[in-house]
DNA sequence: TCTGGGGTCCTAGGACCC
DNA sequence: TCTGGGGTCCTAGGACCC
């Protein structure tokens, strides 16, 4: 039997959450921005439609938002993390197999599903998805999972199709192809459209006829794979468990310019209890850490970049032990008189907790420290992240980010639980 | 004033081995 | 003039994704 794959995408995934909380931003232009209320990174369709672009910067658009009342937010992923959940978790009801793809995305596996049953299958998840949760998605299927993304966008963008398409239901898919952009296609990037466009591969039907060969030569075995895709030949399959991760980066741009060690300091610890939580809870060990610190680039200051990365002598998840060694590596490459921007620590070589080579000279007590791990992942977990911090983190947080226009944590705060007034008419 | 923050996979080329 | 023929492992960098 084929192989079926649907794709389920949020609209619009941010915006969709700002709204469901705040019925009065219903047909009105939302935008949701990045860290730092830096760029433009989620729109609803009325946004779109006044010609906001993805990944503008904000103080861009001013004009454009004032004049049309448009409703900006910072990102509050507090938030959008617990509905994506939600999301998920409804969306496993639906298939035997799912593959959370994104915080927004999820591959299902129709393949063992009765066509009798099928028919509209798509839009009983749409509905659903929508009652539960209050998140509208578009549904595209199809016998693979590239040709399941195109089908996917051609249902979110074409209104005829009321958010879900069904590309098994052609036998020849050819005509779909034809109109649908090569640069569209999941897994051509700037790069490669540029270089198919050169060749004149201009629609997913070129990029399908192509040599698979000259695919394999130029694109990769990856390039190769989506041309077999469009062909309609599974080449990759459903994920059901996501795979630990292989690295770890935590870091931001500072809310201001910042030019003193400690400020920065203080900011990189604060990174690496972030990145402490995240290898306790995939229950694995870096063996190296990597820190980073730059200025603006955007700016026409003196520039200046530099990392430094430090094998660890035992793989540990220990938060004083990473700070320890990250705060040698940022002594090593903080240099006096530049203004910076951003500082970050990536862990790498990540491996399983349980298969540690410690050394015959470790001096460190670990298991005192995995207790008080363990203990302190328990209070900030349920009392509020850094409730509980180390000293280094410092107090001040000159580095904060700027988040002027941070919506409630409506399902994840208790203070941010939606009040209604019973007596209100 | 103001420009995000995460990830993955693949390949080429060098070091090194027999 | 002539200078083998395999391997493996590691890393940096480039492509992609959301």
């Amino acid at each position: 039997m084929k192989k079926k794959f649907a794709l389920v995408d949020c609209n619009n995934f941010y915006a969709s959450c700002e709204r469901i909380f705040n019925p009065k931003l219903e047909n009105k232009p939302v935008v949701v921005l990045s860290n730092n209320d830096g760029c433009v990174i989620a729109r609803s369709n009325e946004a779109k439609a006044l010609g906001i672009k993805m990944g503008t910067p904000a103080f861009q658009i001013k004009n454009i938002i004032e004049k049309n009342n448009v409703n900006v937010f910072s990102s509050n992923y507090a938030l959008y993390g617990d509905i994506s959940q939600r999301v998920m978790n409804s969306l496993s009801k639906f298939a035997p197999k799912i593959e959370v793809y994104s915080i927004d995305e999820a591959f299902l596996d129709f393949s063992g599903i009765t066509d009798d049953i099928f028919k509209d299958y798509g839009y009983v998840i749409r509905k659903k998805i929508k009652q539960w949760t209050g998140i509208p998605v578009s549904v595209g299927i199809a016998h693979t999972k590239t040709l399941a993304k195109i089908a996917n966008h051609i249902a979110k963008k074409n209104p005829k199709y009321n958010g879900v398409f069904d590309m098994t239901e052609f036998s020849d898919i050819d005509e779909i192809l034809k109109n649908f952009p090569v640069d569209d296609i999941w897994g051509v990037g700037r790069k490669y459209s540029k270089l198919l466009m050169s060749k004149n591969i201009k629609t997913a039907l070129d990029l399908k006829n192509t040599d698979d060969k000259w695919a394999r030569k130029n694109m990769t075995v990856m390039g190769q794979r989506t041309v077999f895709e469009l062909r309609n030949i599974p080449c990759f399959s459903i994920n059901t468990i996501p795979a630990d991760k292989k690295n770890i980066l935590v870091s931001r741009s500072f809310g201001k310019p910042l030019t003193s060690y400690a400020d920065i300091e203080q900011a990189l610890t604060t990174h690496i209890t972030r990145i402490g939580e995240k290898l306790r809870k995939q229950k694995s060990c870096a063996q190296a850490v990597t820190v980073f610190i730059m200025t603006n680039s955007f700016a026409k200051t003196p520039q200046y970049f530099n990392a430094k990365t430090i094998q660890l002598p035992v793989a540990t998840n220990n938060t004083p032990e990473l700070i320890h060694y990250s705060v040698i590596a940022l002594r090593m490459i903080f240099r006096k008189g530049y203004s910076y921007k951003k500082t970050g620590v990536i862990a790498t070589d990540i491996i399983p907790e349980n298969a540690i080579q410690t050394n015959f000279w470790d001096k460190v007590d670990r298991k005192k420290y995995n207790d008080l791990m363990k203990t302190l992942d328990k209070i900030n977990f349920s009392l509020g992240r850094d409730k509980v911090k180390y000293a280094i983190q410092g107090t001040k947080k000159r580095w904060k980010l700027r988040q002027e226009k941070l919506s409630p944590c409506y399902t994840t705060r208790w203070n941010d639980l939606l009040k209604i007034d019973m007596d209100k008419k």
